[in-house]
DNA sequence: ATGATAATGATAACGCACTATCATTTATAA
DNA sequence: TTATAAATGATAGTGCGTTATCATTATCAT
């Protein structure tokens, strides 16, 4: 992936557009309205080297495959919205985990997943 | 899974004595020393049962299959070993996490996994 | 003790996400 | 403009956790 492609860069595009994490799938999907005939091989592909390269990390979700986003500048967590699936960053932590803990434990990083609703899916 | 068998009773008591989530190979290994020639199959079966019947639930992890723990009681969350990959209970919860959804979201549930080292793991 | 049938073990098969393969297309340096 | 080799699309293949299959074994009501 050293030349620059139009799938290559439409991927890119999809991910820095999103605003929050996606799928392979979803980046294929939308990826496709610009590049029609695009492969899923090729989002693969694209996103293995900009995980390799630091440009974008995976997010694992218990019980699905990771979805994926643009490197995240602060630390952050992500919601699950329990009607259309789509993942949504929260940009803030409940800080003061380590008294969870019982004695002799030591903490050394944490993931939290809030579900619900999201925005458009709470009105209904 | 109307008969008490051998294979049955060893999956039961396994997940009782365990005290923490166990996956199923693990399960698999620990009756296995109490019912030699105890098929994988075996386990599988039992925890589908066990499951439709109430009595255990899975714990979904990120990027893992999931574990397997007795219907707990009360809420409450895990931690995981990062030494020797053991899944804990952790009867605590940082409770006061609606105040971290931005506006419009709604919150019904949460997945909390904290990481680090086991007390047996701290030790070295 | 016996018969009906539930449960088991071995293993082939499955589902799914992902990766390798390879002929074809495309980007880029010359 | 052309040559080269990187990138692509289609799809077969892979890995792994789990499930289906089926002949055999074990349970339990009688």
């Amino acid at each position: 992936m050293i030349r620059f492609t139009q799938q290559g860069n439409a991927i890119r595009q999809v991910l820095q557009n999103a605003g929050r994490p996606l799928s392979p799938q979803e980046i294929f999907d939308i990826a496709q309205r610009k590049v029609s005939g695009l492969g899923i091989a090729t989002v693969y592909r694209h996103l293995k080297v900009l995980q390799k390269d630091g440009s974008v990390v995976a997010v694992d979700l218990p019980g699905q495959p990771p979805r994926w986003e643009i490197s995240p500048e602060s630390h952050h967590h992500h919601f699950l919205c329990n009607k259309c699936d789509k993942l949504f960053e929260i940009n803030a932590c409940p800080d003061d985990l380590k008294h969870l803990l019982p004695d002799g434990y030591t903490l050394e990083s944490h993931d939290i997943l809030l579900r619900g609703r999201c925005k458009g899916c709470s009105v209904e």
